[in-house]
RNA sequence: GGGCCCGUAGCUCAGCCAGGCAGAGCGGCGGGCUUUUAACCCGUAGGUCCCGGGUUCGAAUCCCGGCGGGCCCGCCA
């Protein structure tokens, strides 16, 4: 028996017998996007559309399929009393599932009460030799499939292609909003001959031009921050970040981050402005700023409206965890690393200890609402200012929504001497067996010498504010093709 | 990096525990049907049982190794 594949090259071979082009250049008339008809036709009106057949139901002399165009589903009617015996006779032939077609004719109410077209006048515009893998409107089930394949995904289950719509109108709207405060888009390297503003391993490659090993940027923050000594006030870029680090329901090695900086703001302003972002965008782009968001299976209805609740790091941990860190001494703090198996690479630091228990015990448990979690030790915070009034500090805050960490941000530290202080006590760390230690990135430092005002910056974790508005607790579901590993599929060819 | 689970027709899955002819529904193909919408009715084709090795008279089934995937844990400030 003859593959799908090979039957519908049959297919195309008797077109081609017939004179028909199968891959026609154009629509042979004017095409309105289907969207408009079923907003806007009424019963007697003429229409003329365009899209792919998703779905054919034969009842002898009539046939009624759907056809899709760029979301929006119309069904169509062909009868053999009504058109010519050609027209009839060339849908049955030559029309399957999957192809792209033209048609127009007249706008009608079924007995069932369906908007419908009568087809007077139909072309093929593209013949698809594969059908899609499922009904239209049902959901792949295999997870490979839709990861792989996910053209397939969006194209057969609108609420796939749903998520996706949220994806991209929030990318939109993430921009309008920052146009609208005054700060300019600004592109800053994707490659870089130290990466740097984060503390992840790096994606390695090789310039041939230059005969060096450069890498992939880890985050957008050395350079956006040279934008603001280049004397630029409110600069944001959203793009890729590459952290060379495990794919979990979290994180994915290759993802979007927004990083915002604001000369003459603290992080008490950046707070108003990542708050009000959050909940303004989601008004736009879902019309409410109520989600529901999965956690542990079950959906919490989430208040993404201003302001957040806010709290210290070591109140957090007073009143969610019952634990008293700020007055612990070392020893308790190391029995809690062994009680959680937490390691520390690049030596103890009391720290980086104890956000890495605050991550761990707090974070993903109890800070579902939105919460800005403020003033995290210092030496966990290498590119923030040293807090005003607590040295042991940083002025630094992480928004935490759904149990996630979405967005990190600064008052920005501008002290080349201090900056390069830091930097030293990182490449300690890195000497002591850290691998994500930031390594020392003197041109950056040399750039604080030349003068950066006080700034507030902010980095947003876009793909994760998306898997909140969408309501889904996957990133793999909200990253159009997440990183998967390549394999061979076996070529059916007849 | 550790643990658990999964891989059988284009798709969803049964068969595996307890070894003995490889199955169902949907989809496809053929036929019927002029108001259906997961249309319906009749018929029919379709298989590298993920790959490799082992045990056995005999392996989809049991054992070992590998590949791919999912979930959980660790890690990802």
């Amino acid at each position: 028996m003859a593959s799908e594949v090979e039957l519908r090259r049959d297919v195309k071979r008797r077109l081609a017998e017939l004179g028909i082009d199968p891959y026609p250049h154009a629509p042979k008339g004017a095409v309105t996007p289907v969207r408009e008809v079923v907003r806007a036709s009424s019963p007697g009106s003429a229409a003329s559309v365009a899209g792919r057949v998703v779905g054919i139901r034969r009842h002898g002399g009539l046939v009624f399929f759907d056809l899709v165009d760029d979301g929006y589903r119309i069904q169509c009617s062909v009868s053999r009393g009504e058109v010519s015996r050609d027209l009839f006779d060339f849908f049955e032939k030559f029309v399957d599932v999957g192809d792209f077609v033209y048609v127009a004719g007249q706008v009608y109410y079924t007995k069932r009460g369906e908007l419908t077209i009568a087809v007077s006048d139909l072309q093929l515009l593209a013949k698809a030799l594969r059908s899609p893998p499922v009904k239209w409107g049902h959901r792949i089930v295999d997870p490979e499939v839709r990861y792989r394949k996910r053209y397939l995904d969006v194209m057969v289950t609108p609420q796939v292609r749903r998520i996706f719509e949220i994806r991209f109108r929030t990318i939109e709207e993430i921009r309008r909003f920052m146009w609208d405060r005054g700060y300019v888009e600004v592109e800053t390297p994707v490659l870089q001959p130290i990466y740097g503003g984060a503390a992840a391993r790096p994606f390695k490659t090789y310039v041939e031009a230059l005969g060096e090993e450069w890498y992939l940027r880890i985050s957008l923050e050395l350079y956006l921050k040279r934008f603001i000594v280049a004397g630029f006030s409110k600069v944001f870029e959203i793009g890729k970040n590459f952290r060379n680090e495990d794919i979990d329901v979290e994180h994915n090695p290759e993802f979007t981050m927004m990083e915002s900086y604001e000369a003459y703001a603290d992080y008490n302003d950046i707070m108003k402005l990542t708050e009000e972002l959050v909940g303004t965008v989601a008004r736009r782009v879902l019309g409410t700023d109520v989600v529901e968001f999965p956690t542990g299976g079950e959906p919490v209805k989430i208040n993404l409206s201003p302001p957040f609740r806010r709290t210290s790091l070591y109140d957090a941990f007073r009143e969610f965890a019952g634990i008293d860190v700020e007055s612990m001494p070392d020893d308790e703090v190391k029995e809690y690393l062994r009680k959680y198996s937490i390691r520390l690479t690049g030596g103890y630091d009391r720290g980086r200890a104890v956000v890495k228990l605050f991550d761990r015990i707090v974070g993903r448990e109890y800070l579902i609402q939105p919460t800005f979690v403020t003033d995290f030790p210092r030496s966990s915070s290498p590119l923030a200012k040293p807090h005003r009034s607590r040295p042991d500090l940083a002025e630094r805050f992480e928004l935490y929504v759904g149990g996630m960490e979405l967005a990190n941000a600064y008052t920005e530290l501008n002290d080349p001497e201090l900056q390069a202080s830091y930097f030293r006590e990182e490449e300690e760390r890195r000497r002591l067996g850290d691998l994500e230690a930031h390594p020392f990135d003197w041109d950056f430092v040399e750039a604080l010498e030349h003068g950066m005002p006080p700034t507030g910056g902010l980095g947003l974790g876009i793909d994760r504010l998306v898997m909140v508005y969408a309501g889904v607790a996957s990133i793999k579901e909200v990253i159009p093709f997440p990183m998967v590993k390549p394999r061979e599929f076996e070529q059916k060819r007849g």
